[in-house]
DNA sequence: AAGCAAATCCAAAGCGCTTTGGGAAATTTG
DNA sequence: CAAATTTCCCAAAGCGCTTTGGATTTGCTT
């Protein structure tokens, strides 16, 4: 069924059919409801490709999502990210189209879905520091949202961001406050801005408390729970061991509760944990009671925002880039509690 | 850049650009290189939608990702899979659309999709038992495939799966040669058609052993790492407590690893483990030397087959339906060991 | 050199929609 | 009641591409 078939069968031209569609004040009420039925009837929906071509507008958003070529590595964050990215679409008529790139290609493709005129505008996922992108999309004029921020970078974006480095400093504090001295940090790739934010609060903590930042305790990489465990598996092997960990992620954080526990330590008593927690709907952080102490943020959340954002900014382009930052909730679990006390 | 434009700046008709960048014969071999040059230098990329107006087809492949309403889960699967599905489509011209979909609104969704002609076919995920999306496709007319399979359905349809019941019954017979005699099954929900293959794997194993099943060790539900601990948790305080484990994720089994620790037990030794393995990129089963022993299969080349399959069909409707079944490989880890001897 | 097929290219129609620029009918106004 | 609005609807153009049905040129034959 198409826009000529249902205009025939109502007796009516396709221009009226089309303006009572689409909420034109042209129509008498008494037409509108009438073809609104009738589309009803005959699950007319109009044709996204005819309409993108009538418009000009693609009614799509565009998600490129790198996957880094020697990793192989998919962002476990992202199937909750795009989740509530797309609740916010349905809700507004817009589709989304995902574009999964290794990162060489990265380029090519923003390129194409411009030319191509494929989406009305794109969300940037795993902001990386000086990220080229954000120059590459401005000098595009392709609209765009970034999932993060990118560390220098003075031209402003629309972004919406957790607020890291606050994050990572009040965690860092609490451990402080309990007495602990020896924080191990166990943080993402050090490429990504994420994890430089999160350094740098976990560094302004020990600043403010006059301790010494020793390297050895700080280590990155990819955020599964196998590197988790192995990071902290070497560093409780040695003789000035941490006696806290302050995770990026929960998945690594589980790496490191294993550790512990295979040094026959108890978490929460021998050694404190607190993670970061995205809240993944895969990844619970317990049940009614947090097991880790985390900073908590949802990345579903985040992607419902940040989508409705873009769509603003998007309806709207004279508006000026925004900028949003979520705070996290600190809660507390079983992972934590006063530094032991040296023998 | 369109069309137009560009054939105005070589002298040509929109007829022969248009052919000799989609390859036509009718161009003869200079002008053809004449064009591709200019294209490449203009950085000129055919407008989707008005391709796809013109040939009636939409280069996309849709992906409806239910999220089911209660349990607002996003399988963890699911990223890998699409970055599979994702390399096909680029290599192959084609998008990928994304819907997220509260199971309440399915029908509508395919149906939109359809009549609309945002896509030339759709990937069906997490088939359930009895799922009505088979019945209802095939009557649209439109073309999909499906990740896994539909139990009790009759009609045939193109699908890709791994062979969950082979996998679990050598599973389970792994761990009766092992001397096991109470094995507990930590599975995904039951309405899920892979958690049903698996159980009745499971099932055919004990049975030719002539064990008796227990419904007492067999528990299922969202397979998330608190659930699979909790479950283990429960199983191992009973007096006839299980020796084996067998579970339907990695992130289970993490969960009951963990149960298994707390109780002062060994894994490998005390109880033994096994897992079915996705090998997702951010869950990988340890190092060199894997810990769990498991069911092998990566889904992230089962999305990259079920879209190639998929596109397939497309390109040649007259093709009968098909059906790839991947097997698993089979990994000795260091989860399990032989049963205890009873003292 | 005339005749014919093959090789190249082009003009124009059409895909399904939106939107411009009117026109006819209904309603209000003086 | 004629004139001026307002209301409601329509024909046709245009979005950027593909594809049909020629037209023209070139290369071979005889």
């Amino acid at each position: 069924m198409n826009l000529k078939e249902l205009s025939k069968n109502l007796g009516l031209s396709q221009t009226t059919v089309s303006r009572a569609l689409n909420g034109y004040p042209e129509v008498s009420a008494a037409t509108r409801k009438r073809v609104e039925q009738a589309a009803k009837e005959f699950n007319y929906h109009p044709s996204t490709r005819a309409k993108g071509l009538a418009t000009g507008r693609a009614l799509a958003i565009g998600h490129v999502i790198p996957v880094s070529t020697q990793h192989e590595m998919v962002n476990p964050v992202f199937g909750d990210f795009i989740a509530g990215a797309g609740e916010t679409y349905s809700r507004n008529g817009y589709e989304m189209i995902l574009s999964i790139v290794d990162d060489m290609n990265e380029e090519q493709i923003y390129r194409g879905l411009k030319s191509r005129r494929a989406v009305d505008g794109v969300i940037v996922h795993g902001p990386r520091i000086d990220d080229p992108r954000i120059a590459l999309l401005t000098k595009l004029g392709l609209p765009f949202a970034v999932h993060g921020q990118v560390t220098r970078c003075d031209t402003p974006y629309t972004l919406l961001d957790v607020n890291n480095h606050e994050a990572f400093e009040q965690a860092t504090k609490y451990l402080l406050d309990l007495g602990h001295r020896r924080i191990a940090l166990v943080n993402g790739l050090e490429s990504m801005d994420f994890a430089y934010r999160r350094r740098s609060g976990y560094e302004a903590a020990l600043h403010a408390c006059d301790i010494a930042i020793d390297p050895a305790l700080m280590c990155s990489g990819e955020m599964t729970e196998v590197i988790g465990y192995e990071n902290a598996q070497a560093l409780l092997q040695t003789a000035d061991a941490p006696t806290a960990f302050l995770c990026s992620s929960l998945i690594s954080a589980m790496g490191v509760r294993r550790a512990i526990q295979e040094c026959g330590l108890t978490m929460g008593k021998d050694v404190s944990v607190i993670t970061h927690d995205d809240v993944l709907s895969y990844l619970q952080n317990g049940g009614d009671t947090p097991i880790f102490t985390a900073t908590r943020s949802s990345v579903r959340t985040a992607g419902r925002r940040l989508a409705e954002v873009l769509l603003e900014s998007i309806k709207n382009p004279s508006l000026p880039p925004q900028r949003v930052i979520l705070e996290c909730e600190f809660v507390v679990g079983q992972s934590t509690g006063p530094a032991p006390r040296k023998d």
